[in-house]
DNA sequence: CTGAAAGCGCTTACAG
DNA sequence: CTGAAAGCGCTTACAG
């Protein structure tokens, strides 16, 4: 019965610590336990009774089974935030604010897909399977929206397409390129190119749009050759600038704007290989503000958007909605700036 | 009773679709319900009972509610990933291999902290509450796996100093730090010097202890000043050379390996700004492959750790433990390789 | 093959 | 203040 090798020590019972464990071992009813377990005693159950439910939670070590629990209320204490881009360190900041902003009440749980795509209808449906007690949706398509349907508390991020019956906090990116281009035009530029994304991102299209126009307004042209577009990859971006470089060059370009500051890190990358000196010959700038971006030679000058308030604002918006408020601004639009560095003014 | 403005679409009864609802419908049992949602038919239901049961089902809409399935089997489909870094891009690709191996029948949610926290012993409940089919941790230390008791199926990735009793994959970085320092030898350097990480990852120990090690059975010195440490941070990096390369030259060093890519990025970006000739008056190499070590300038000479097969591999053992399977292989260990660049070859 | 029933662990009116 | 009981939605022996 006692083998030779060393007892360990043994496995704390494997078997799930409940409610009505604590009550017997308490002498109480569940209906007591579960007061005290979630903070709901107060006037409601008797100081002596508390405290041997607390005793009896401590030795037991219970913790209230969140499924059981999310089934009896109907909503689980989870959120789910849905992000389509992980890989994009400004994401990271995003979520940092998001977990600030919702505390310890919620369990923020993160659903990931594939660079880029949006959850599948079959994956979404699973997703609130779990019964969430919010949603939050990073740079959603239309299509999405319409397959959540019945989707309780939901706070859209970064989708500035959708219309204002949906709460949503937006970047405004838009202003971020016009503050670039009357950078631009301020420092003399007269013909700019414009460098962007492919993936057809929402974003990607205002960046450009805006740009494009501001630049217009503020008397700058851009020569039809001067746009040019590729995947959001340093290496394709300094492909496609070398090729489209000599044209720009012959049709008088000094500035370029970059849909995201990896595609201009392509075009530094290639300027120091082949020579050309930034921002003398050409002023290049982006978007997101990455980290790098501060560090790299020359620093480059880049639209920074609020990564980490974004998250917050999001989060607190999915609270009210939570607790059932109403919203009182159902559309927060953060404002950007422009950090000006080395790649677009001379030291 | 029909004012004047437009009347909308009926919105669908908010009303959950239950299988007792499906049932009804059908003219079933719940039972049969839930043996043909869940895929359990075969020879278990008739054709015609089945044929009933998919119309209905489809009729209202049915998913089978997580929650309720959950506590009824003790279990639920999602596998939960504690991730302690997302900020890092090498982190993406992990989730990709994950991802990738767990396929749809599992859902996989990422629990995330802030940058380089582990969870708290309370969120770690927490998440257990959610009665997860498996777990997955990335690079945790060994306090946080004390807290987690009665875990079920659990693999642990990027973990080296954990013992052979639970199941991980782990990154053999230590081979990887042979490869750059048998480089480093090979191209004739007699005097190096390591820039470490401060976060006391267990990884970053075994970075610089394998190095050092190769590096001195290799012949190569590294003199005592030749230590330095930042956090993984460019700009502090770039700083920190900056203070310590008039010793490191005086002293003979010749080539400097780091502890991340990111540190690199500040050694390159200081050496340009000062003039100091990469790789001809030093050699620079660091760890992880990041995306833009391919195309910095000059290229980063750095150790590839394969991220993607990390997460495959973590993926797969996990399937395996959930299926019940015994484990053949507790711990695997997947080779890195030595990308190497300009940083540390001449043109 | 089929369904009634028990049970998963909890919460919340409800009656006392 | 307290507890018995119903109910959340499902799955799974079990008896037929």
């Amino acid at each position: 019965m006692h083998p030779t090798h060393k007892p360990r020590a043994i496995p704390p019972s494997r078997r799930r610590v409940t409610a009505a464990m604590v009550a017997e071992h308490a002498g109480v009813s569940t209906a007591t336990v579960s007061l005290v377990a979630n903070g709901k005693a107060i006037g409601r159950v008797s100081a002596s009774n508390e405290a041997k439910v607390r005793e009896a939670i401590r030795e037991l070590g219970y913790v209230v089974d969140g499924i059981g629990s999310s089934l009896a209320r109907g909503v689980s204490n989870t959120v789910i935030m849905v992000a389509p881009d992980i890989s994009n360190p400004f994401f990271a900041t995003v979520i940092a604010g998001v977990r600030f902003a919702l505390g310890s009440e919620y369990q923020l749980l993160l659903s990931v897909t594939d660079a880029g795509q949006l959850p599948s209808a079959d994956d979404t449906r699973k997703l609130l399977g779990l019964r969430p007690a919010g949603l939050l949706v990073d740079a959603p398509d239309p299509s999405f929206l319409e397959e959540l349907s019945a989707p309780g508390p939901l706070v859209l991020l970064d989708a500035p397409e959708f219309g204002s019956d949906v709460p949503a906090v937006n970047l405004d990116v838009a202003q971020g390129a016009r503050l670039l281009a009357e950078h631009l035009a301020e420092t003399g530029h007269k013909k700019v190119a414009y460098l962007d994304g492919t993936t057809g991102t929402t974003t990607f299209e205002v960046r450009r749009e805006a740009f494009l126009l501001a630049s217009r307004e503020l008397g700058m042209e851009v020569p039809e050759c001067a746009l040019a577009a590729t995947t959001v990859n340093v290496a394709l971006a300094a492909e496609e600038f070398s090729a489209v470089w000599p044209r720009w060059k012959k049709a008088g370009v000094t500035a370029v704007a970059c849909a995201t500051d990896t595609h201009a890190y392509g075009i530094l990358q290639e300027a120091r290989a082949t020579g050309i000196s930034i921002p003398g010959e050409l002023a290049v700038a982006g978007f997101d503000d990455l980290p790098y971006s501060r560090t790299s030679a020359p620093g480059l000058t880049s639209v920074h958007l609020p990564g980490e308030l974004l998250g917050r604002r999001a989060g607190e918006q999915l609270l009210r909605l939570m607790a059932g408020e109403e919203l009182e601004t159902q559309q927060v639009v953060l404002q950007s700036s422009l950090m000006v560095r080395g790649s677009t003014l001379e030291a």
